[in-house]
DNA sequence: TTGAAAGCGGTACCAG
DNA sequence: CTGGTACCGCTTTCAA
């Protein structure tokens, strides 16, 4: 009778405290001293190791699922030296681009087993440098890398470089350095730009702005060169006066940095790269008197929220950025598995295709025969 | 002689493979070795240990620092049985909120030394789940979560209880389940969405519909029951006609869903609780002839790039998105780092407040005395 | 001032 | 089939 109160009398203590209750995550400690077997009868049982009993096996797998029990990831680690974790350093996540990235490169590592601690570098070279540093002590066993804006007008990249040698592997995407030796996701900038011309040229639009906000940026001078090539293949003379290079940040002032070009000139369409501006170059043809897409077309790069919700919605050349991410976790993920320590580096070429949306007009292909 | 050729053969085979250069981490272990001290001392003195002579200190440090020695996260971890990092589970990153608050997410774990580990549940309960049980092993120290939809549906909060149970603390944020005993940070949606009713209504516009996307979460129930208390403070009847809740998910069908709202009432204002309704709403108001903000009036919750870009740019009741991120991490990072193990849970609300824009007009207090 | 050794939670080799 | 033990890289106590 005295232990029935003395029980009541612990549960009543126990039931005071927050953590009642609490259970201590359980180790293999545990469940070989439950059973009275060595540990590494239990690590060979919970492995499924041939070298065990099916009886023994049974009882300390059962027990262990009951218990909750799951092998300590930091021990793991440890000893087998590998996280199963990709370290991910992006310009920031605001943008829907790197957003989507994220979703990419989350759900490949997922589907492999990985994990993703993601960093935001804040176009800052220090950040940059700084988070990599804080990651390369083996708490991941790759990168996944977009380059700072600062690190690219830098162009310092020792500390990519540095990563590779030490041994921990680098996939960069979308803004990447030419001459560090890694693997490499990237969109063909220089013929989607191409591609917009032509679009735009075969819908009857020849007067055409080039509104570029990332003219610094390598993918921006390769969007820059398709631009050129697509009005030379055309035949349409080029105007300096129609490019415009954006370098402010501020969103706010778009529009009265892009309204001057259309005051001062004759043009009849817009290429923006990203679209933020082309937005904004959207509104002020509108403003203008413009009919989009009548006498007045738009396409922007990237398509994000902006590109479906604009009046009218707008055309872009898309960047497919969950595709990109992907394709880079993939790498990363093929590079740590293999075996081949000395494999060749390889770059691979995201294709971005024309979303035709309402800012241009359709182009109804008559050079097939009809039906 | 022979000896500069065989260093020449050498550098030259070294020079094929890739990994020339290649340099392996150092441990504390080669530091021991390069010194002939012993790992303990080396320890202590790279931890400023005052048990060691300066001297010993000094060569030691400079050494590290020279190879460039990081102590190894997975030792580190094991030992001191905390990882400091965090694992964040969010419904998606494609919505400009949950961006922002992984930004501030980010932002103060990395001012305090913490890393994040960002998994999506892209709404499911099942991946919810599991994701968590994936991070339970001893990856992170506490989370940092956001209910997916289906497990606030289900109301099935096991998983959540189970975790701090064992020992892993949670905060939830936004979308939180009432029950669990954990820390939160959420917004004043009530009074929020009162708020909305009050402008309109002081704008001059009485013809309120209200728009949900989200009249299953709870976020959206208190949104509802704001609208209804703003109407009944200011005297304004409730029609039920003009409440339009929207399930579904497809974006582009929005607008033929909202566009009988316009047809079947006499409406003059709206209050949508996300953006992409806010802005389907604004483009059937000014395609129905109405000016906005003149004669019509758009409210919207949340404030992403869509609010900044439309046309009218939207007003928004703002979330706080970066701000709330930061809360939750510094509220589960202080959680993590005190030493009382039986805190009390808190709830923490982040006030909303209304950012003006241009789908409303301006309302001029003029209850105050005149300057 | 320095070193030996235990231990964090596992794995895997070798012995019995 | 089961157990002992070294080791992964580091911290920390205790002894020298």
């Amino acid at each position: 009778m005295s232990k029935i109160f003395l029980f009541l009398f612990h549960l009543f203590i126990a039931a005071r405290k927050p953590n009642f209750l609490f259970m201590k995550k359980i180790t293999i400690k545990d469940i070989a001293r439950k059973f009275n077997v060595s540990i590494s009868t239990v690590s060979k049982a919970l492995n499924d190791s041939y070298e065990i009993s099916d009886q023994t096996k049974e009882k300390i797998q059962k027990y262990a699922k009951k218990k909750n029990y799951k092998p300590n990831f930091n021990a793991l680690s440890l000893k087998k030296r590998r996280t199963k974790t990709i370290g991910m350093v992006i310009p920031n996540m605001l943008s829907y681009f790197f957003a989507q990235i994220f979703k990419g490169v989350e759900k490949a590592a997922n589907d492999n087993g990985y994990k993703v601690i993601t960093c935001i570098s804040n176009e800052s070279y220090t950040k940059e440098l700084e988070t990599m540093e804080m990651l390369s002590n083996g708490s991941i066993d790759g990168f996944i890398i977009s380059i700072a804006k600062e690190t690219e007008l830098k162009n310092n990249y020792k500390h990519f470089e540095m990563s590779i040698r030490e041994g921990t592997p680098i996939v960069m995407f979308d803004r990447v350095a030419e001459n560090v030796a890694c693997d490499k996701v990237i969109i063909d900038d220089y013929k989607a730009a191409k591609k917009t011309v032509k679009h735009l040229a075969n819908t009857g639009f020849k007067n055409i702005a080039f509104i570029s906000s990332t003219s610094e940026l390598n993918s921006g001078k390769s969007r820059y060169r398709g631009y050129l090539k697509g009005l030379e293949k055309l035949g349409i003379p080029f105007n300096k006066d129609l490019v415009l290079n954006i370098f402010e940040e501020d969103y706010k002032k778009y529009e009265a940095l892009i309204r001057p070009l259309f005051e001062n000139n004759d043009i009849d369409s817009v290429i923006a790269t990203n679209e933020k501006t082309a937005v904004a170059a959207l509104k002020i043809a509108q403003e203008k008197g413009f009919k989009v897409p009548e006498n007045f077309s738009v396409i922007g790069f990237s398509n994000g929220v902006l590109a479906r919700h604009s009046t009218p919605t707008l055309t872009t050349m898309s960047q497919h950025g969950e595709l990109m991410g992907e394709a880079a976790a993939k790498m990363l993920i093929e590079k740590l598995e293999s075996k081949d320590i000395n494999r060749e580096v390889a770059t691979k070429i995201i294709k971005s295709n024309l979303v035709e949306r309402h800012s241009t007009k359709r182009f109804l292909e008559l050079s097939k025969p009809k039906a």
